[in-house]
DNA sequence: AAGCCGTGGGG
DNA sequence: TCCCCAAGGCT
């Protein structure tokens, strides 16, 4: 419940900052308009989930030309959206999105719920991207809190308490200072601060349109906030990969088992990654190891994945769900970024060879 | 309910 | 180089 007072100043001060400095982004109305397509913001909120407004531009750009409606999106070919997400990561929030444009298309006659409750029960959907979407999409008060809102309200009020615990204070401040005109743009002002002026490190205390009510600043050191718990340490696993190449030109992809890591996408065979993962190829043969391996990091592990290369005949039959692919159009396989890194391992040894010749 | 789930950029 | 982290959701 909000109250007057310190809190309203702080949403006031913000919203005039906010109408001068406002970010032009390619899923917000552009200024003086109020056309907000609920469709535009839903799609920009999932891929703005865990991910940076620079990872997520050519994306947006792409899935709005080709798919323009929820409609339109909804009769995407799974294989094509899992495609066209490739690159941008957290692939359950594609199957998601997916599943979630299906679900407005046939069971709410393509119109999207209006309310918190009602986007909160579709897939993908959670706490933060429900919020977000009615009240930026349908000017609904609603409470929004992301990682910048939860950063800001801490600074704000120099919460001591650590993350995650003190997520119910933060969502209860955050409540207090939002105003009930103009919710979205005082969520999107928010964001913009946390991005651009109170930022994780070294925030621009100097310019920010909030100084004056915030107790951080006062502090020592503001970026001290939000306290966070102490993070566990990220295990390394190795892992190999086998390029199955043939002699027509076409490489051997998998699918994917459609939970877990990189789940639904295509990538290379391989072995599971673990610390002494088996090296056994799935046939005998004439075997290249490539080195060195492919390093790539995920959320809470690394990996050191080593690429095998081989080349069979026509009438090769490889094990398991997968086709043969193109490689000269394997650009539009739709592969993770760690497969992408092993196919350019396979294909540069392959340069180095040919150019001996 | 704590762990799982990608990737690229910046300090 | 390494670590942090970014408009979180699901189980």
């Amino acid at each position: 419940m909000r109250v007057e007072g310190r809190e309203s100043k702080i949403a006031s001060d913000l919203l005039a900052h906010y109408d001068v400095h406002a970010r032009r982004l390619p899923w917000r109305a552009p200024p003086g308009s109020n056309a907000t397509d609920p469709y535009r913001v839903w799609l920009s909120e999932v891929m703005l989930q865990q991910t940076t407004v620079a990872a997520v531009g050519p994306y947006f750009a792409k899935f709005t030309e080709r798919w323009p409606s929820v409609e339109a999106l909804a009769a995407a070919a799974d294989a094509d959206l899992m495609a066209a997400w490739a690159g941008l990561g957290y692939y359950a929030r594609a199957r998601n999105l997916l599943a979630c444009a299906r679900a407005v298309t046939s069971d709410h006659g393509g119109v999207f719920p209006d309310t918190e409750d009602g986007l909160r029960a579709l897939p993908g959907v959670g706490a933060y991207t429900a919020a977000a979407v009615a009240a930026i999409a349908f000017g609904r008060r609603a409470v929004v809190v992301d990682a910048n809102v939860e950063r800001v309200v801490a600074r704000l009020f120099a919460i001591t308490t650590p993350l995650p615990a003190a997520r119910p204070a933060i969502r209860e401040a955050a409540d207090r200072i939002t105003p009930d005109a103009r919710a979205g743009d005082f969520a999107q002002a928010m964001m913009d601060l946390g991005a651009t002026i109170c930022t994780s490190r070294n925030p621009a205390c100097g310019i920010c349109p909030l100084r004056a009510d915030c107790a951080a600043v006062l502090t020592a050191d503001p970026a001290a906030f939000p306290v966070k718990a102490a993070k566990k340490a990220k295990p390394h696993r190795l892992g190999h990969a086998f390029w199955i190449e043939r002699a027509d030109g076409h490489v051997w992809l998998a699918r994917r088992p459609d939970k877990g890591l990189l789940g639904g996408m295509r990538g290379l065979p391989g072995s599971a990654w673990n610390d002494v993962p088996d090296p056994t190829p799935p046939f005998a043969g004439a075997w290249q190891t490539l080195e060195p391996p492919v390093a790539h990091v995920f959320t809470h592990f690394s990996l050191a994945l080593t690429v095998h290369a081989i080349q069979v005949n026509q009438g090769h039959v490889p094990s398991g769900a997968g086709e043969w692919w193109p490689i000269d159009r394997l650009a539009e396989a739709g592969l993770p970024t760690l497969f992408v890194r092993a196919a350019e391992t396979a294909m540069k040894k392959e340069d180095v060879s040919d150019a001996r010749h």
